[in-house]
DNA sequence: GATGAATGAGTGTTCATTCAT
DNA sequence: CATGAATGAACACTCATTCAT
């Protein structure tokens, strides 16, 4: 019997992910992608209930790299809003290395498909974030506002700025990713 | 493709939309918008070429729409805060009343059609506020730094604080966009 | 606008007739059944919701037709023997020109698709020939008995004398019809 | 092909009967009798060559069991008609107490499978019937007609009789059983 | 001997678009 | 101008069967 194979798997994930920023998630089909992939489209349905499941499952796979990601390295001990800048960073390389996995979560959180995603499972996923800011405001160092609200001022221009399709007008410097750190930073600070 | 009937041409306007939002980007096909717009596949080809003239006008519409809206009733004279303030309620009730043109929009912007956009034409629909935004760096009101920056870290959290479809852990209170409108302006003031 | 041909319809309920008999009810695919009408895939699905609804409504067509021949010329007023010979010898006659319609009905009958049938339906095509057998129960001509068990003497053996596929061992002759008609009434007079 | 393993062979035996009768001919699949029976797809490959073949055999082992049953404690000795009445009372208990065999055998019987059927082999599994129907004739206890006639009006009818799919207007009791056998006997009976 | 992974060919169905009316 | 019938091409998916393990 031959077994299952990671490589793939993994295939399947690259694939899915490129074909999708390529051609789009309206016109993204199984054979493209299976054929993307190097494998049958009928191979697919070995590794994949269907093609939602595996449109869900790229999903879900994007959203735990970011995470892995975004909360590496965090020191504790550090003061706030060195921890902010940490993490704040990550994510803007994470954006700036990745952006076909943002391009593609972007296609999948504006689809039908994201009322079928476990929000709580996502969220489980941001804590320590949460936490964070939280911890913030106690130390009255963040403003006392929503948490989404701080998150929606603080991460989701990153992906923006991050991102040379939507910010095609100019070439984003150093100096620039320092003054956007600045913006976010400043928009929550009390 | 002769314009004769008004009518029609918003009935398939508000049908696209319509659409598209209930069913997804993907699954949305020219006979289900026909018929939620009440006329034949076939009339549709007579106000627009093809499907893609229909979706890239849909988005136009709804750019034009919007421009109209956020700019109205803008007082030049007042200082820039105020201007700023005006521009930002006009956006943030926008989105809270049409949210479908919104969900549109996202599901539009990342998708490959957007590539096709003249982003001159949608640039010079908004260059009020370009300005303004350069008139405030020259005053000395707002940080020095590339506009783009600016829209990015003002704008673009009002599209996921007016989406409940996004932002379901609360409800947008009165006060909330009031104190969310602070972040976007600590955010950008110098 | 072009109008529903309906040659076409027919030609869909031939071809469907054909190729279930040809190549037996598990292999006959949509696309099959299409091309035997000389039409598109695509087409059949103006005239039929489903393939389901193409199978379901040519086995109700057979039925309406059935019913037709076999209640034709039925003077109520002879003997209850004569008016039973005349409707035998219209179903004998019936199946022996049409042992396609035959084939397709018993195929049908032994799918799972028969559930989704109205019975009711049916049996109303046929409650002459139930309201036949009550009078002769109770003019003491026919034996007193379930009315399904003398449909299933009389009636039944027919479909599998004139259906030259079960029944290949020799040639039905006219005489032997008669025979068979006298089996049949033995059977169920009093 | 080797046959190993009675017991899985029987397990396929009785899978093929039961998923047949639950989702019919037309959607029964190798993988899904494969998992009925508890064994692997290329597990069934094993024990016959192909679909083709497991429906076939799955078909000539119901019709020995039938063969089988029918004929057993059958008395030469006794009068004609006592014989029939064992006969026609054993297939009339089989039918009943496997009607899962019987949906099986009608729709095998009118798909193209039955004309590979080596139709000899099954009638010599029944030669005793015949035979005991040419001794009738021979006594003048039945009426001089084709066997395959009598065939059709005794045992044809009990099919529909003891089919609880095709007769559910009425349950039949012992005594209608025993009418139904008068009905029998009375057809053919000289 | 037994297995599940693998696949080319096929399934039923919908698509964007055209065309006769 | 408006329509629904028509279709080739594509869709998501399942099939019977083979093959490496």
């Amino acid at each position: 019997m031959r077994t299952k194979d990671e490589e793939k798997q993994e295939a399947l994930f690259e694939a899915t992910v490129k074909v999708v920023n390529q051609i789009g998630f309206a016109s993204s089909s199984v054979s493209k992608i299976a054929q993307e992939a190097g494998v049958s489209p009928a191979t697919l349905y070995t590794y994949h209930k269907n093609k939602d499941d595996l449109l869900i499952s790229t999903y879900l796979s994007i959203k735990r790299r970011l995470s892995a990601i975004v909360l590496r390295d965090i020191d504790a001990t550090l003061p706030i809003r060195d921890i902010f800048r940490q993490v704040w960073f990550n994510l803007f390389r994470f954006t700036a290395e990745h952006p076909d996995y943002f391009h593609f979560s972007e296609q999948f959180s504006n689809s039908p498909f994201f009322e079928r995603i476990n929000q709580k499972e996502i969220d489980r996923m941001f804590t320590p974030i949460a936490d964070i800011i939280r911890r913030g405001i106690t130390l009255k160092i963040i403003k006392n506002v929503e948490v989404d609200i701080i998150l929606a001022f603080v991460f989701y221009p990153v992906i923006i700025l991050a991102n040379p399709r939507l910010c095609k007008n100019f070439h984003v410097t150093e100096a620039q990713v320092e003054q956007s750190f600045q913006l976010a930073w400043d928009a929550i600070k009390l």
